[in-house]
This record gives C-alpha cells, structure tokens and sequence, in this order.
RNA sequence: GCUCAAGUGGCGGAAUUGGUAGACGCGCUGGAUUCAAAAUCCAGUUCUUUCGGGAGUGUGGGUUCGAUUCCCACCUUGAGUACCA
C-alpha cells in the first residue's frame, strides 16, 4: 500500500467535521487550557505559506495538550471590518460584506486543508452584527463609566453623579479632562442638563473631544501615529496632515499604571514587554510652575530633574504652546511669528531629519525662580515637543546635552550646580554620581536626596508637586470609514446618547457609495435610513429627523482595534444571546493560557484587549486582570523575489554648454533588454552584446545617435534596473523560463534576453516580505496538493526556530516528504499493515523513549523545529533495526500525532483503533529505557592531562573514583611517576589533583 | 543615539547547570537499481594536510583542566523606538 497522503488527508478532515472532533465543551472534569491565534484579517490575495506558520505552531500545541488530558479551547474565527474591504467596494462598488464573505470561504477551504484543530462551531467574525452587538455594548459600558483614583478601578457613572449631587468635584479625585471647572453639589443641581452631560463627558472612560488627528485626504480617514510610516500612510503611502476633529476617545492613560504594572505578572517575551514598557514612557518627577513677569500667566513644566532647580538659566516653550502669542513683548513678536512659521511648515518628518540644527526665538519675556526669584528669559524652540508633559521645559544646561546645546549656540549662560565637574565640554547627567552644589538648601546633596528635598520645597510655597508622567496618550476611537462597527450613539442638542442595550445591534445603513460625502462627512453621511427614533426605539429615515422623538446617529465608525479588544471572550461563548458570554463560561475558561501571533501588535492590538480587559475586570464583567497568560511572537517567512536586471544607459555630457536644465547626464533606458544576472558585473562583455544589438536593431538607434553626435563622453555609464518576475517563472538554480515570461503580460512579449553561453538566463534573488506585488508569493494549496499537508506541516517548523524570521524555500520540502514515506512504510507494506505483537528491542525501546523525552520538552519550550528531526532520526534507527513492535509503534504514532495529524490518525486506525487518535494519552516517559551500559567519561589533571575512560553507568561516585585510580595507577606506573589523588566533580566530569 | 535580539559548513539550522562542534534536512560527489529518467537505496561531504596531524563557532582579550556556551571591549546584521525634558 502506497502512501497516499491526498487521500488521507481528505478522508481524516471529513472525519474529523463530521464527528466534531475538536469541539470544546464548557464544562469537564479535566482541566481547562485556552489557545489562541490572533484571528486573520480575511484579505482577497487568500493565505500563502508564510500565514500559517503561527496557526500550525498553536495547532501542535494544542493537540499536545489534549493528548495530556486537558480540555482543550482551539478557537478561530475573523478580523472582517478593515480597510481594504472598503477600499475594493469603493473602486468595484461591491458592497464589502460581499467580498468579506467570499474572501471568508477561501480563507476556511485553505486553512482546512492543513488540517488545524479549530473548534469551528465558536467561530467568530467582529463584522456580524450578532457580535459587534457586543462591540457596541462594551463602549456603552466604557461611556458609562469613570476612573476612580481613590478605589483605582472603574466605576459606574451614577456613583461619580451622586457625588457631584451631594458634595460637588472638589474632592473627587479622578481621571478627567485637564481643564475642568471646580463647582459645589449646589452648582451641580442648579446647572442644566445639558451643562451636566458636558461636565460628565470630561470624566467619562470614552469621551467626545476636539483631537487634533493626522488626517489622510486620500482615503478620507483618520490614521493613528502607529498607521503612519515616514510622514505617509502605511497603507497606499498617501501624504497625512494635521487636522482638528471632534472625535471619540479612549481614557487609556488612565490605565497606563496597571498596565506597566501588569506586565510582571504575564509569560511575554522581554523584548515585547519592554516596547510596552516604552509605549506608556512613564517618568517620574515633578511639575514646576513658573510665574512670568509682568503677566498673570502661570508656565507650567514637568521636569525627572527637579534636583537642578537651581540650574534653571532659561525655559523654552514649544512653538505651539498657546501662551507663546500672550507673552511674546513688541519687539520680539515679529521674529516669534517669522519662526513659528517656519517650525509649522516643516514637516514632522524634516523636524526629525533635522535634529542636529540648533533652532529658536527669544520671546523678549522673563519667568521669575521660584527660589531665587531671578528672572528667566524665555524662549521658544521645536526641540520641546508641544504633545509631551506641558509642551514647555525649564532648561538646565549643565544637566541636559540638549539644553547644553541650546544654550552655547545662543550664548545663554551655563551656571554649574555639580560639585567638582567639568562642564565646559558638554552636560552632565549622570544620575548616580551627582553632588548638588550652589543650589542653596541643596547643596552637598546626592541626586535621590536632593530631589526629594527640592519636591518638598515646592511644595511648601505652592509652586509644584510631585508628578509621574505618561508618555501614553487617550486613544482616538473614531474613524471615518464604512465598513467599521457603527456607533450605538444618537445626538440631542448636540449631546451624544447611548441608545439601549435592547435595541442593539445597530446595523450598517446601506450607502451608495463608499466614498466621503462631498462636504467631507465620513461615509455613513450618505444613508438614507440613519436617524433614531426614541420612541419607536429603531432606525429611521433621515427625513424624519424632528428635534423631539428623531434624532441623527452617529456618522462615524469604531477602528479595526475595537472588534478585536474583546473577541477572545466570545469565543468562550460564541452564540448566547443575552450576553458577550455567560458568567460559567467566562468564569470556566478565565483566559487565553497560550496566545501565538505577530510582534508587530507590540503597541496596538495587545495594549488596547488588556486596557479592554481591565476595564472589563473593574465593571465586574469578567474576572481576569490580563487576557493573555502566556504570548509566543511566531517570525515571519519571508518570500525569495526573483528580479530580471533592465539595462539602463547613462550617458554624461562632455561639454556644460550642452547641459540641458543643469542636468548633467541623459540617459537611455531600454525597456525591452533584460541581462543575465551572472553577467552584469563585466561590463565590457554587456558593451559588446549591447552594441551589436543596437546594429543589429534600428529600435535602439537613438542609442547610436547619441554616441555618434560627440556630446558626451565616450563611454556611458551602465545602472541596472531590478524588476520583479513572479517566482513561478524560475527554476531552483535561479534560471527564468523565458517563454513563461513573455507570455506573463503584453509588454514582455518582445523582449530580448541577453543570455549566458549556454543559453540560460539567470535571475536575481532578494529576500523580503511575501507579497502579491512582489510576485513572491508561494501557495499552500499547490503544496498540499504535490507533497500534503503533514509535509507542510512539518516543513513549516522544520525551518528553523519559531519566533525566527526565515525565508521559504520549497525545494527543502523533499526532505520532510521522504521522511513521511519511510514512516508509512515502517507500518504498512504492500500486504498492509506490518506491525506485529513481538516483543520490543532494548535499542527500539530506547530509540522510542528518548523520542517522547525530546518531543515533550521540545513541544513545552515551543522547539518545534528540532522535534522533527528527532522523528527523523528516530524512523531512520526502528527501520536500520527493522522493528515491527506495536509496543514501539504504536506510542510513536501518537507522538508524531500533533505534528503530523492525518497520516498518524491513519495509521492508528490500520492498527486496529476505532477511536480518533486526539484523544489517546500521551506516551509516558520511563527513564529506565534510557540506561546505557556504559559510558566515556572525560578524564583532566590540571590542565595537562587528559583521556576518557569507559565506565559503566549505574556506578557510584565513590566507585569510579576508585576505577580512575586504578587506571591513574597503571598509567602512573607506566611513565614512571607517583600517582595522583582523584576527585569526582558532581557531574560529567573527573579531575585528577596533583 | 537608545533598547532588544542575533552572528556556527555551500545553505536552513543542531548542540548551554561549560565536557568528543557541525545533529537533522537541503545541496553537492560517487555508487546500486533502470534501456533511460523519476523515485528509491547505499557511501561520502567544515577547512587544510607532506595523511602523522593542524586549524576551526564574527574580531580581540579574560576566567577555566576544558568555552559555540560565562565575563570585558569591539565589529557586523536585524527589529523596535526616537529631540520624552
């Protein structure tokens, strides 16, 4: 019997659906464990051998654990709101749930012919109103809510009203707004309630506000910072300006402690805790507020070195910082403006191009000390960031490089405060080292003292406090986009309302285009039927809006991180009705123990589901403080692109006269030459093929031309041109099937090759990200079909290690191929199944057990790639020993069971089992099999010596010290000395002392 | 600049409480089988050599009887981040 993997294959997965195999259930007697992929976004390109790579790695896991008795939760499901569904439907006019739908299907055929473990009954996609209801729900909760310091978690909104009703804001110590009023419970109960509502929105978890956002005029959209790369979007590469919007945001920052402090108590890789760690920026310090002379101004600065207070020689503000205009005297304001000016036309990314330049303005107006009471000129410069602490600093030359810079280059004094330091090179900042000197009542203090002293100082005349800062920011939750999660929010007089939990969903109106509106109103602007009705409690025509029972909804739409902030719960209870998932279910799976994705969710996606999920533990929702226990960032595999080289001529002129617009060369590019990669380092041998062709060729004349009209120099220069041939075009030694090629597109039917003696023409190979536009792409589903999905599988960890990026080469895949095959034939021969009740081999039995020893570590260290070749090495050692035993076999099917699905839950059946093999215990390790009889052990003597003995292995230590001696004994007498004394160093190890 | 990760054959990569470096696979070489090819099987494959051996895990030091593994400095590559006061 052949080894008929298509077959099997198919034949196992419809087992497997039919029976439900994988199906989790909700409640057990084993023990629970949750693994998770980070769920895709359904793109049209489909999958490519790199996307699986995280989900197989889970997969192996997940199967592992379920063959050591767990009950095992192995979700998938959808991230189908996103951009480029909304992109296609506006070039197509195909409504997106459309091409979502469709991209879905292909998404589920491709992913079950590798054969996963998924649980497919708790599929979720955050683009079905049935879930996005709970998307919706969620930000009704977060409106619905406010961060209380004092308890330091969430609280229900009515909480914060009772207490404005009863003793007013002053004692209220939350997380709100900056610029809130103070007021008394009776100018509480006297204001409005519209005057409320306002005051309410200023404290509330997600909050309407006027953000300044990075506006992209292209896709007619908000982007985050982390959406923007180099100035353009990540997305098409489209310009991003700043624009002012009212839009809603999230109180992250309120959380930005628990979750730095969070991140102790999670198994995450450091380096992804620490790009969190960065991310939130906390720093600790103070905040100094300084008067400003002859003004009513306050400037308020945060500062990590309040120590050096009295270093302080100037301020700078940033140049947006709002009482630049107030202070700025006469005589400076033309210049102040001239130099805001400049700062706001430069781009952020010319600002960061540019950070040696030393730049900035004199404001004409002094600040006084608040010790000292010396005046403080102060300055403006677009090294103080206007988003970070107050976007104004009090600069201390002598302790900041970047002050120390300021100050040289505009001749501003640099007072010393450092006992015993040289400043007159550069700054000192050294922490540790620092002696306060010429600081008054600081003087001769170490940094942490003086620091301490300086806050208490300040405090006690009312100028500043103690303050940790965030470089964390609120979240802007708002996008103006179709296919997003609608808003649950109509407006009264301006006022957003949330509209009840039993009217939820609110569903997608129908639009006609996917487009903004004309007057730049975000997509929803165009529904027809998108007003609320408060007392039909539904979703009206426009035309009804009245003012009294109809008002507009919402025309924004949630970002792609809302739906997946939370979807990890619902799986737990995919389909319930009356809540996100019932209080069992939550209760029973708690969280995800092992979560496997991409790093570059680092600052995103895993920031805000933990910020999620605090909240969510505050309201009493759920009852997990982080989401995810355990995180494996899986690396990426990388495409090998193959390039043809275009020639490209370029020619210099000889003569300036001839110059046309100060161009200095004129260049000729031929489209339609393309030369073997091996030969375009010689580039006498590319002259001489290049001119016979221009002979040969009236195509190429002008080329003659321009060597024969004398203007340039005699020889052009020769560039090449690298464009990309898809891969499929181009055979393992990098030779192009130049037929296939010119068949690809039009333009390439009647291109010449410039090729190599033999006739081949070699391509150029680069590694770099799969892609479609790369034509890089390698298909998963022409694998499946040429070696299987065990041989995908398999190759797939066989790579190299997990969290790795590494680049495909599918010619590797024969080897793990020919590895199944052996496999199949230790089992199965042409009468068919071979395996017999004979008694096991000593050496088979250790072949198996050091086999379960390495797989179970490799498998609990996420070491799949060298789990592999251990099967490897393992099915080379039982055929060479020709071994037959089930008692061998058997056990060594199901360790090869989470790696090797299909094949091993064939084989188990030709064995004679009924049962599916994902529910068989995993073998049990006996170290006794391991045994050997003896072994060499390394024998040293100060360095000089050195031999091995063999001896056997179960001796004592005290026994071999008595053989080595007996040995060092015949070896003394040998070359005539006295023998020395042995130790035996607990270990591998033997040392001879003199 | 800072933070993190990593440098081992032609290639992907094994090997750490410090103990025979190069497992396993690809590729390559030779052989068997075949009319031939594919497939399969067997042997070899770090470099060097006067066939005794010698060198060898980015470079230079150090600790150690012994270092791919630990320490110091440097070089290179990749990733993240960026004027954070």
């Amino acid at each position: 019997m052949q080894y008929n993997f298509n077959e099997i294959e198919a034949k196992w997965q419809k087992y497997w659906s039919e029976n439900q195999t994988f199906k989790a259930e909700n409640q057990s007697d084993k023990p629970k464990y949750y693994v998770l992929d980070m769920f895709p976004y359904p793109s049209g390109a489909g999958l490519h051998v790199g996307h699986p790579l995280g989900y197989i790695a889970s997969d192996i896991y997940a199967r592992f654990k379920r063959h050591k008795g767990f009950n095992v939760l192995h979700p998938q499901g959808y991230d189908s709101f996103g951009l480029p569904a909304e992109q296609y439907a506006i070039q197509t006019g195909q409504h997106p749930a459309v091409t979502t739908e469709e991209n879905i299907k292909t998404y589920r055929r491709q992913l079950d012919q590798i054969g996963f473990s998924f649980d497919w009954s708790r599929e979720v996609r955050t683009s079905d109103p049935n879930y996005y209801k709970w998307t919706q729900w969620i930000f009704i909760q977060l409106f619905e809510s406010w961060y209380n310091n004092d308890t330091n978690k969430a609280e229900a909104i009515e909480t914060l009203i009772s207490k404005f009703a009863s003793e007013g804001n002053a004692h209220v110590n939350a997380v709100c707004d900056e610029d809130v009023a103070v007021f008394s419970a009776e100018t509480w109960n006297n204001f409005s309630s519209k005057k409320q509502q306002e005051i309410l929105l200023q404290y509330r978890l997600t909050y309407l506000a006027e953000t300044e956002v990075n506006w992209c005029p292209a896709l007619g959209t908000v982007l985050a910072n982390d959406e923007i790369v180099n100035g353009v979007s990540e997305r098409g590469g489209h310009p991003v300006i700043r624009k002012k919007m009212t839009q809603w945001s999230m109180r992250i920052s309120a959380y930005a402690e628990r979750l730095l402090q969070g991140l102790d108590t999670i198994d995450w890789t450091d380096s992804l805790k620490e790009s969190q760690r960065n991310w939130i920026g906390k720093s600790i310090g103070a905040s100094v507020s300084f008067s400003v002379n002859n003004h009513d101004e306050i400037i308020e600065v945060f500062t990590t070195r309040p120590d050096t207070i009295f270093g302080v020689s100037f301020m700078t503000l940033a140049p947006e910082h709002e009482l630049v205009s107030q202070i700025t005297t006469e005589e400076q304001k033309a210049e102040v403006e001239a130099y805001i000016e400049k700062t706001a036309k430069r781009s952020e990314r010319d600002r960061m191009a540019d950070v040696k330049t030393i730049s900035g303005v004199f404001t004409g107006a002094y600040a006084e000390h608040p010790f000292s009471k010396e005046p403080i000129p102060i300055w403006i410069g677009d090294y103080v960031l206007a988003g970070y602490g107050t976007g104004a600093v009090m600069s201390v030359p002598c302790g900041d490089q970047r002050d120390y810079a300021f100050a040289k280059h505009f001749n501003i004094p640099i007072p010393n405060i450092f006992e015993g330091v040289d400043i007159s090179e550069e700054a000192f900042s050294d922490k540790d080292k620092t002696v306060i000197a010429n600081s008054d009542f600081l003087n001769g203090l170490p940094y942490k003292k003086a620091m301490k002293r300086a806050i208490f100082e300040l405090e006690k005349i009312g100028q500043g406090e103690g303050k940790t800062n965030y470089r964390l920011r609120d979240a802007v939750f708002s996008r103006q986009r179709y296919w997003g999660e609608p808003f649950p929010v109509y407006y009264v007089n301006g006022m957003p309302q949330m509209i009840d939990k039993a009217h939820l969903p609110i569903r997608l109106p129908d639009v006609e285009k996917y487009l903004p509106t004309e007057t730049g109103e975000p997509p929803l602007g165009r529904a027809d039927v998108w007003a609320w009705d408060v007392k039909q409690c539904s979703v009206v025509s426009n035309e009804l809006i009245d003012n009294e029972t109809v008002f507009p909804l919402e025309l924004n739409t949630m970002p792609g991180w809302a739906g997946s902030s939370w979807y990890f719960f619902r799986y737990m209870d995919a389909h319930n009705d009356l809540d996100f998932a019932s209080e069992d279910a939550l209760k029973y799976w708690e969280n995800v123990d092992l979560y496997i994705g991409g790093s570059e969710h680092a600052t995103g996606h895993l920031l805000y589901a933990r910020f999620w999920v605090k909240f969510m533990k505050d309201r009493g929702f759920v009852g997990v403080e982080e989401p995810f226990k355990k995180l494996i960032n899986q690396g990426m595999i990388l495409g090998t692109s193959a390039f043809v080289n275009q020639l490209n001529y370029v020619f210099r002129y000889k003569n300036e006269a001839d110059l046309i617009e100060d161009t200095p060369t004129a260049s000729i590019y031929f489209k339609h030459v393309y030369i073997s990669n091996s030969l375009v380092n010689d580039n006498s041998k590319v002259e001489e093929l290049l001119f016979e062709l221009i002979n040969k060729d009236s195509e190429y004349k002008v080329l003659k031309d321009y060597i024969d009209s004398g203007k340039f120099e005699q020889k052009p220069e020769l560039f090449f041109y690298d464009k990309h041939v898809d891969v499929s075009f181009v055979n393992s030694s990098d030779e192009l099937n130049i037929e296939s090629f010119k068949n690809w597109r039009e333009e390439f039917n009647n291109v010449e090759f410039i090729t190599e003696e033999d006739g081949t023409f070699k391509v150029k190979r680069e590694v770099e990200k799969m892609s479609k536009s790369k034509y890089n792409v390698v298909n998963p589903d022409s694998i499946c079909e040429d070696y299987g999905a065990d041989s995908l599988r398999l190759y797939e960890m066989f790579l190299g290690p997990l969290e790795q990026y590494k680049p495909w080469n599918t010619a590797g895949i024969t080897g793990v191929h020919g590895f199944l095959k052996k496999l199949w034939k230790l089992y199965v021969d042409d009468n068919g199944i071979k395996v017999t009740n004979s008694e096991p081999s000593k050496d088979s039995l250790k072949t198996l057990h050091k086999t379960i020893k390495k797989v179970e570590e490799d498998i609990e260290n996420f070491s799949f790639n060298t789990s592999v070749s251990t099967f490897m090495i393992a099915v080379n050692e039982l055929t060479a020993e020709k071994c037959t035993s089930r008692e061998i076999l058997e056990p060594l099917v199901i360790l090869m069971s989470p790696y090797a699905p299909h094949i091993s839950e064939e084989l188990w059946h030709q064995l004679g089992h009924e049962e599916s093999i994902s529910t068989v215990a995993f073998p049990k390790f006996d170290e006794r099999h391991l045994v050997e009889s003896s072994k060499n052990y390394p024998i040293s003597f100060n360095g000089k010596m050195r031999f091995t003995l063999e001896l056997p292995m179960d001796m004592s230590k005290d026994d071999i010290e008595k053989a080595v001696m007996a040995h060092e004994k015949t070896q003394a007498q040998l070359e005539g000395r006295t023998p020395k004394k042995v130790i035996v160093v607990p270990g591998k190890i033997v040392n001879i002392v003199g």
